[in-house]
DNA sequence: CCGCAAAGTTAGCTAAAGCTAACCATCTGT
DNA sequence: ACAGATGGTTAGCTTTAGCTAACTTTGCGG
């Protein structure tokens, strides 16, 4: 039924920790995070549940498909949108903050336009 | 210690009916918004309790000070960002949703920031 | 005056998502 | 070989914010 915006964060967490690191663990999410063991045991449970992850037996974590291309969407809209905050004047931490709660709420239509805007501008500068 | 996104979507929706009608009921916030009338009535005790309304006898809501500034400050937030999104291209219903929910996560600093460049933009048009 | 409709409240359920405490299973170092 | 660290899970608490069911209060109409 579509993730709600607390599993989307752990899902691009995990792309950002794949990124940086060979394997990623539930280990890593939790400090990453800055939360607890149990909070991220059950959120890993739920991925794995809605097949966006798998788990191996030795607790390493890689996407499916849908996980992947989910995790790479959540990204994008987190990249875009502080860049485009940045562009406009705003200082990285403020704008990474704000991009990290408006990514999982903003449409699809409204991001493809501040997505072509932000290219627009980019150009321009 | 500061509203969540459901209390000033409240305070929002009472400072619409309030232009709307002379005079603001819960009953009327039930029925704008689609929620049910204990779902108001809790969500009311806690604007109440916590200093953002008043509510008369007859069941009439007032805003106090405090409940003015935040909802006005909402309420712009929500013209702003909706004005923004159509002045690139968004249509407006899509528009308005995405406004509801981003006007609760952005912070006064990027905010501030995409309303200069708002009204620059719609200047120069 | 009786009865109904409208407005509000109370009690209690649910789901989401954080937490702590406590436990289990390995793996490692002396 | 066994103690301790590391990683994960289970059970159960808390808050938020929606819900239904059922109640109270009030104001009318006939």
């Amino acid at each position: 039924m579509g993730l709600k915006p607390s599993g989307e964060m752990y899902l691009e967490t995990i792309y950002v920790l794949s990124q940086m690191k060979s394997c990623v663990r539930s280990v890593d999410i939790a400090e990453h995070m800055n939360f607890t063991k149990p909070s991220v045991s059950r959120a890993v449970g739920i991925l794995k549940k809605e097949n966006y992850i798998s788990v191996d037996n030795d607790g390493y974590i890689n996407f499916t498909d849908e996980g992947l291309k989910l995790a790479q969407k959540i990204y994008e809209r987190h990249t875009v949108l502080s860049e485009l905050l940045m562009l406009l004047g705003v200082d990285k931490e403020t704008a990474s903050e704000d991009a990290c709660k408006i990514e999982h709420v903003i449409s699809d239509k409204s991001f493809e336009t501040l997505k072509k805007h932000m290219k627009d501008k980019q150009k321009q500068q």
